[in-house]
DNA sequence: CCAAAAGTGTTTGATTTACACCCATGG
DNA sequence: CCATGGGTGTAAATCAAACACTTTTGG
């Protein structure tokens, strides 16, 4: 409808990544320092145009692959939202597309292209003072972080966080640093394992952290709980 | 980052919506008849260009008003996601901007500027043959009644579908028609009053339906519930 | 043997479900 | 007074939270 009204107008469309890890027990982001104006030296999301012939989710896992070299495999990659304030960007009309990535946690950002300026911060001072990222860069790290939290209670995304093979465990330290809360160790275990099609057991056992040893699992079959897995 | 690489390819932005409403028992969409190619005669979400100094949230409440004459502060509207593929469009590269409206079940639409072709259609064959819309149009559909299935379950939206006042009865109602499920009148009833903040009650009464006299109701305060009000 | 972490059993209270039953109106 | 839907009471089943206790390793 409505296309012949005045033409279109032209927008640039781009592609902002939310990439979520967890470090040392705490959620962190991606962020990159900003080389050029505007907002030189601010820190902000990763990010870039989109190609003329490239899809939206494309061009966030070549962006995520640029900036941290990490492939779409080793990832969960899903759209958040889009913002397009007309005065989002001194410079021109841009619309971004936003996309949450969970990246299990690796050794640091390969110095590759674009990289070598990109590196993993906490995201609470970053909540607590979205006016330190460039653009709306805050709001939209306030959008992934609330989608992360929200979306581990009714699915089996947790284990995005993790690498190949996990153990209980760290599944739960997964849970307690997205959402900042303790959880009972024994209700936990009980909850996950008993849940059909969440976890696939290895047989393998591990006693990296000590004490008796557990077993390894990998993320099961099932994508969406319902019920909920676990309440926040 | 990037913007300079080689300028940024010019792209046309548009918002699409997916509006909802409950009518005879039934869950229905807004479509509209396409008047010119491509998908000319085929059926379509309503939608249009957003204009140059328009933010996104205020071109989907223009469209919604001139396909419906529906005010924004009638209904509930949300972003729902954003469709980009490069050949979406066959006459150039359109990234479309999809919102999800849910309004109550008013008269038929005003036959005004755009809204004499509108009408609203039962979703659930639209859902069983996607290609009867244009576009990807099917796609977006089933995206916005998979949001608004998974949504009732944990805020208190429902009531976005009933006009000002409304019985526990009529609310049930919209339950049963969005998830297509019959519920318990009397644990539904307790529930539903039984949640701070979900319902104000008016103090007053209605016949309309027959029987007893049901109480009046406006939608409460509260619009996100944890735990979910009730399950699907 | 001791510390540390994994994993199981059991008890208690909350929540859900099913359904019997009473209430208030129109015809 | 009866049909119709509104609303309350209550018991059984299911689920969540708290925590005592056993298991299996490393040192």
């Amino acid at each position: 409808m409505k296309q012949t009204e005045t033409g279109h107008p032209p927008f640039a469309v781009t592609v902002d990544l939310v990439v979520l890890t967890i470090r040392g027990g705490r959620l962190q982001v991606l962020v990159v320092e900003r080389g050029e104006e505007p907002y030189v030296g601010q820190l902000a999301l990763p990010g870039g145009f989109v190609r003329p012939n490239e899809d939206l989710p494309t061009a966030a896992a070549r962006e995520l692959a640029e900036e941290t070299g990490i492939a779409e495999s080793t990832s969960h990659l899903e759209q958040l939202a889009t913002y397009g304030r007309p005065d989002r960007d001194p410079r021109m009309r841009v619309v971004s597309v936003a996309y949450l990535g969970l990246v299990p946690d690796l050794p640091d950002p390969v110095a590759g292209t674009d990289a070598a300026a990109s590196r993993f911060m906490s995201v609470d001072p970053l909540l607590k003072r979205p006016r330190r990222l460039a653009f709306d860069h805050g709001t939209i790290l306030a959008d992934g972080v609330e989608r992360a939290r929200a979306k581990l209670e009714y699915s089996a995304l947790a284990a995005a966080f993790c690498a190949g093979q996990f153990t209980v465990a760290e599944l739960r330290a997964v849970y307690e640093a997205v959402w900042g809360v303790e959880l009972d160790p024994r209700n936990f275990h009980r909850k996950v394992t008993g849940t059909p099609g969440f976890l696939t057991p290895t047989g393998i056992t591990t006693t990296r952290g000590g004490g008796r040893p557990a077993q390894l699992f990998t993320r099961g079959p099932t994508s969406q709980l319902n019920p909920p897995i676990l309440r926040g």
